[in-house]
DNA sequence: TTGCTCCTCACGTCACGTGAGGTGGC
DNA sequence: TTGCTCCTCACGTCACGTGAGGTGGC
């Protein structure tokens, strides 16, 4: 696979890719012309990496974590010990992170709930929001 | 309040209130000496701003999005329509995230759950592991 | 030769963190 | 005067986006 077909099968960008090899997460073989050559298993591996970094694990922690996910014949292999302690503490900032994410939703439907009667009142507040804005940019 | 009080009652650092306002989001009052003074109704400001960011909202939308949080008397003020569709394209982003830290959390848990039996397999890798980050350090 | 894909710099972005160096109030 | 809090630059960080300028294969 070259980095353009990868990028499409796991949707990702092929800057994306290339700034993941440059944090050791992708060991792609090179062609003589240099072009990166990856394996199928890379798209799996992409879109593992893609979920731990969206549960905002940093690159660093996810080169740990990954070869702990290299299937040995559909078998995931254990973590030393002291990523196994890392690990509980990112379970634990995930749960929060929904939590989190579970309120702000709640205030945006508020929000959005409340557009339903849109009344004079309403035009004039987005006018004043308007100006406040223009302010902003003139000071 | 001071900017010190704010953060320790908002739970977030100086840095960020004064980024908050750089970015509009919050206007406090100066004083001679030239510290902020702020509201008590700021910390629910800063909360909310908070939950937004959290949630993937961009200091801008967030921007936007204030006005309209105003409590006129508990009652929460009518958005622009422009706003209503960009809040529901910003919901459906917070569920897919919402999705997005469950897989990652499952991938986190099978990891942590393989943990159960290290065997001497895992010190093997381990150690592999170990190299392979010495060897990115040596290129 | 044309056109598509790839390559390596290298600077920009967003929401801050982190000092550097200086001032205000009790 | 001491000590704590505040101020304004201003550069660093993380995970990329976005060109700039050049090369490879059919």
């Amino acid at each position: 696979l070259r980095i353009g077909e990868l990028a499409r099968r796991a949707g990702v960008s092929q800057r994306a890719l290339r700034y993941y090899e440059e944090q050791g997460l992708l060991r792609p073989n090179r062609r003589l012309s240099g072009y990166r050559e990856y394996s199928e298993a890379d798209i799996d591996t992409v879109r593992d990496i893609r979920a731990l970094l969206a549960a905002g694990l940093g690159t660093a922690t996810i080169a740990e974590v990954l070869p702990c996910m290299a299937k040995d014949g559909g078998q995931l292999v254990t973590p030393c010990s002291d990523l196994v302690e890392v690990l509980l503490d990112e379970r634990d900032r995930i749960d929060s992170a929904v939590e989190e994410l579970m309120s702000a939703r709640e205030l945006l439907d508020a929000i959005i709930a409340a557009s339903g009667s849109p009344g004079p009142a309403t035009a004039a507040l987005c006018e004043a929001g308007r100006q406040a804005e223009d302010g902003r940019l003139v000071a």
